[in-house]
DNA sequence: GCCAACGTTGGC
DNA sequence: GCCAACGTTGGC
């Protein structure tokens, strides 16, 4: 069964437009440098759902919908000293930091922020919200899923789930 | 720009 | 293995 998660990007490093403009809509996830995000990366699967979320913006928001489209595999930045994102602990027999592909899948007609997202009902468990919270890569539970995409206008949240 | 929360590092 | 120091994240 198919999973969901959360993205975090900086838009200013990498938006859901950047994404949009990618060739196929489709990009690696560079930057994930911290144990509990790679774990998850490396738990993803193949047709596993995301959404896009904005951070360190104005405002921090929930912004679109993304696809893994490859699984996890080794991050060859982490070998190449010129990149920002160089480590030399990893090394290509034993490669300590993966990367997922992903695709665009929807950008929603309007951002989801942060701010509305503290008022619904259901979200109070989410990662996303939970105060302290910095992880880049999380995991959302179903239920989290179907009730942001209540808050988008054609959200077809209930796709599956007629009521 | 501030700063709380968090993860990592490294001396002991 | 502890924990202080440090660097980073990210909302505000």
């Amino acid at each position: 069964m198919a999973q969901y998660w959360l993205f975090k990007s900086e838009p200013t490093t990498f938006s859901i437009d950047d994404l949009a403009k990618s060739p196929r809509q489709t990009t690696c996830w560079e930057g994930v440098r911290n144990y509990q995000a790679r774990n998850f990366l490396k738990s993803m699967k193949v047709g596993d759902l995301g959404f896009f979320y904005h951070s360190n913006a104005d405002p921090p928001a929930i912004v679109g919908i993304i696809q893994v489209v490859k699984a996890a595999y080794p991050d060859s930045f982490a070998f190449d000293s010129t990149s920002r994102y160089f480590d030399p602990r990893s090394a290509p027999d034993s490669p300590r930091w993966f990367l997922v592909d992903v695709r665009l899948v929807k950008k929603f007609p309007q951002a989801l922020p942060l701010e509305q997202l503290r008022a619904i009902k259901g979200l109070e468990k989410m990662e996303l919200l939970r105060k302290g919270s910095r992880l880049s890569i999380q995991p959302v539970r179903p239920e989290e899923w179907q009730r942001v995409l209540r808050l988008v206008p054609d959200g077809n949240s209930s796709q599956s789930t007629p009521r």
